[in-house]
DNA sequence: GGCATCACCGGTAACGTTTGCGTAGATTTT
DNA sequence: AAAATCTACGCAAACGTTACCGGTGATGCC
């Protein structure tokens, strides 16, 4: 019980017609009479034709499928990004095919890879926080293949990019935790060449700049591999936390830290905010009803979502080859609560 | 600076040989010489050649991509069970296109009939809350589509089937509230006629079976559209609480319904455990740190999505075509905190 | 009435890969 | 030594669709 679609010729043939006339009354081309085209349509309605895409996909060389490179599917800024790709690809005929990096270069070249032997059209990519030198994308962009960042991203291929602004949420959150006297104010971001790390710590130097308290410079850390895995965090949080001097406040560079430094604290039972405040970039749901509730910046992952998919949509549909790239950055949301306020 | 891509016949050219000896050394046949075989191997490795796989798809009538059909992506359980199809697909060479149902039967008729135009090979799915009469999918799998169920299945298609065990679930979870002594247990689920629905159900009356103690009927309420929009579980949850005899503890049927509630019941004041027990299935993260912990049961959503995907490919590479089906169940993990014990 | 201009449609060659069949030459068999 | 069998490769036809280049009648024009 094998499924055998018709075909064009199939139609042709029922109709005496060529499949060129019946390919063309489909495309609804001019050069053939509306009595032709509605015999064929109703031809095709009546044995439900459908073009078959791989064929089409053979001929005009192009796969209408957009490829996704980030971290982790299972974590819920990816997701709701991925949830944003999905729909505004979905709404303009693209269907998406995803890839997980894990934070690694090697599956990151791994996925790139995979994606272009899949033919996909072209790829909107998060960086791994491994990715310092991207040779294996700037390989195949040169060769043709279309890219869009999100979030992690880098001026070392000029295209389109969107990403939210780190640095400003950061510094914000910064001086949140500064004006309410907090005096040992620490930093803990992923890989430190990423470029949310580097916007989100200029961000935070921004506002110890703008407040005149230098900051110490122990109380800057990172985690390699954006504490994907969690003894990474339990390392950093163990130096902060034994030194002789350490810090009061804390902010968090990316979800999988927020959550981890969380987690973190409630089991070595680290008071927050008393004995250290805590703010952290996340888009988990229900932190406001986390013990303490927690402070958080929230990223419009959904709407970044969509933004990258048009992006590409544009970018590949466009009649001539782009070399205006746009760099669009949407604001974050700061949302202050209990695990960052000063008890008195 | 368009991407041109060598093909076959580039290689033959290049080593003067013919397009099906190149064909055939990659494929590591033995009607080829050794010595041919490595030169051609090591002329592509050189030139970077990659199959055009749109080309092979179109001649093998296959594409080596599987469809998922999921609710909705940014929800930590789907997205768990995501991470699990793609990892095992990526694995053994096949790609994954994901569409959403946002738990409505005309996006799912849309997303399924938009896999199959898309030519996916399989359609791993799990049922959208409206998904009653499913001859949209009948159709398909008539015509030939191979399906796997996960999550919310159904008998009306005799194919592999993967689940978590919903019954003891909820039977277990019930049990637990009753055995505490809370006398007014009451059941928030999905759409009715969904299987998880039903077999959390059946585990809920099984504990007040096992009891003796049989559930009011005014205590077991359904959400239509599964909890997506929050205004159902806020209507739910006034009628549960505005009754002459409201529960006194509440299990809560799925993801999405178990966030909602937990927030319907901060937001309303709602003092759990106190006033309202609570325990329900859910995947999210950081559950035992939200005031006050929450008792879940969670599924192992990355080792179904890991199933799902090997079910779908032994069931496509099959050589010969299967009839008997397995439906694999995979224990839940009950995990008790403090929303769902009795405070004396 | 001859010629250009249409409207409408067909034949064919691609797109890149795989595969059945054919066939040289080399090797083995009787 | 002739016949049979292999080995190793080439030719060409598919897979389903679309684009290019035509061609056929019919109509319009002077």
């Amino acid at each position: 019980m094998k499924f055998e679609p018709v075909k064009i010729t199939d139609i042709a043939k029922a109709l005496g017609l060529s499949s060129a006339t019946v390919s063309r009354a489909f495309r609804d081309s001019h050069e053939i009479s509306e009595k032709t085209k509605k015999k064929v349509m109703d031809y095709a309605r009546s044995v439900n034709y459908r073009p078959n895409p791989v064929a089409q996909n053979l001929k005009d060389k192009r796969s209408r499928a957009l490829g996704v490179v980030v971290a982790e599917i299972a974590n819920s800024f990816y997701s709701q990004i991925i949830d944003g790709i999905e729909s505004a690809a979905h709404a303009k005929g693209y269907h998406v095919i995803i890839a997980q990096s894990h934070e690694l270069l090697e599956k990151e070249i791994d996925a790139v890879n995979y994606l272009a032997s899949r033919s996909v059209d072209g790829i909107l990519i998060s960086l791994s926080g491994e990715s310092e030198h991207i040779d294996h994308l700037t390989n195949l962009h040169d060769k043709g293949m279309p890219y869009v960042f999100f979030d992690r991203v880098t001026d070392q291929i000029d295209t389109f990019q969107i990403t939210s602004d780190n640095f400003s949420g950061a510094k914000q959150a910064t001086l949140h935790l500064l004006d309410q006297g907090f005096e040992r104010v620490a930093f803990l971001g992923g890989t430190a060449h990423l470029s949310i790390t580097r916007e989100r710590l200029n961000g935070y130097l921004a506002a110890h700049g703008e407040r005149n308290t230098g900051p110490d410079k122990n109380l800057i850390r990172f985690c390699p591999v954006g504490g994907l895995q969690y003894y990474e965090v339990e390392t950093a949080m163990q130096q902060f936390m034994s030194a002789p001097t350490p810090p009061d406040a804390l902010l968090a560079c990316s979800d999988k830290l927020t959550t981890n430094i969380f987690r973190y604290c409630r089991e070595q039972r680290i008071a927050i905010p008393q004995q250290l405040a805590l703010i952290g970039f996340s888009n988990l749901d229900l932190t406001e009803y986390l013990e303490p509730p927690l402070s958080i910046i929230r990223q419009p992952a959904f709407e970044m979502g969509e933004t990258a998919a048009l992006m590409m949509i544009r970018l590949l549909e466009a009649p001539y080859p782009l070399n205006d790239f746009e760099s669009k950055v949407l604001p974050p949301d700061c949302v202050l609560r209990r695990s960052s306020i000063r008890l008195v």
